[in-house]
DNA sequence: AACTATTTATAAGA
DNA sequence: TTCTTATAAATAGTT
């Protein structure tokens, strides 16, 4: 950009780039809050040098900057999202349910963070609340589980039934038998690719 | 900085606010590009404008370097601030960190009653969330425990080493001793009952 | 760390 | 918003 224009690429000599990363870190920084002064902007800047060594600069806190970064993208992904309450059966959240969900949601933004300001002890306490919780949600959970299994069994039974009863009867079937499939590979699908998939499982 | 210097301040007029800010973001985003590519750095760039909206960059993941520069800077004030100071529990904790703990005792009200309301996949999605919550927590926890660990075998280290001196120095040694011993119990017994007994660990 | 020739960014105007 | 342009600011290469 100066005596002679550069690329923007890698510079190979070390030294070389470690001057220009001297130099264009002190320009990118002050461009910062001057960007921050002169339009009254919120920003934070986090700089990590090839060797590891933190620069860092926030107009305000940076705990609050990111945590508003993080409010911002979650609920931009809650919206784009659709939250798979839609494809399966429960229209029947209730409101509290519903804050039980945007709870868990907000739970999950804040231990990443967070979590580095807490003591050992405090960090414990944490561990014991949240078992609770979650081995009732995991009772819950195994409770419809089975609740779902048995409602596949007896759809599976009647089918069958039909089918039979079909089968005596020798009119087309075949579309009949179809349909089964198709019902079982939905609700395959809904727990697979919904639950599994979407969110990294195991 | 142009046609006429300008001052670094807020600027009055809201429509000029609008245009610079608009003109020097992109400058400032670029900068931020280049000096990632040039010289192989990491960088974070969070802006908001006065209005709320977000603009942001990474020259990698955004949650990766936000944790990186986390656990920088708890590296940094665990240098500082000698711990220790565990075992009167949370006195330390944030407002972000008492949010959570707030947070996740509502979580233990609500499960109660509000978990029925969910279906099957709702339950498995919240099950992965808290569990993810959950896995950072006792990792989180564990590196804290190393820490004490570490802390406490220097001090042991460094409390055998006075001992051995004072031994050898045969004036009066027999209350010295006992001065060790007690610190030596003092620090078992924070280990022991606090760390082990209470909150019942591997 | 300084210098300086150029490039780049940008304030003001259109 | 976008472009133009005069000028301030940043900076690549050099010392």
């Amino acid at each position: 950009m100066v005596r002679q224009k550069i690329e923007i690429k890698k510079i190979d000599n070390l030294t070389a780039r470690q001057v220009t990363f001297s130099k264009r870190r002190k320009g990118l920084f002050k461009k910062a809050r001057e960007l921050s002064t002169l339009c009254d902007a919120e920003i934070a800047l986090i700089v990590f040098s090839a060797s590891g060594k933190l620069f860092d600069y926030s107009s305000s806190s940076m705990m609050q900057l990111i945590q508003r970064y993080y409010n911002q993208t979650e609920k931009y992904k809650l919206l784009r999202q659709p939250p798979l309450q839609l494809q399966g059966s429960d229209h029947s959240l209730g409101k509290l349910s519903k804050h039980f969900m945007e709870l868990s949601i907000e739970l999950k933004q804040l231990e990443g963070e967070n979590l580095q300001g807490l003591s050992l002890a405090s960090l414990m306490k944490l561990e014991k609340l949240i078992e609770g919780g979650m081995s009732r949600i995991r009772k819950t959970k195994n409770e419809r589980f089975d609740d779902e299994m048995r409602e596949l069994k007896r759809r599976e039974l009647e089918l069958m039934g039909e089918n039979k009863r079909l089968n005596t009867q020798p009119i087309e079937n075949s579309s009949k038998r179809s349909a089964f499939d198709l019902g079982i590979e939905t609700i395959s699908d809904s727990i697979c690719s919904d639950t599994f998939l979407k969110l990294g499982l195991p």
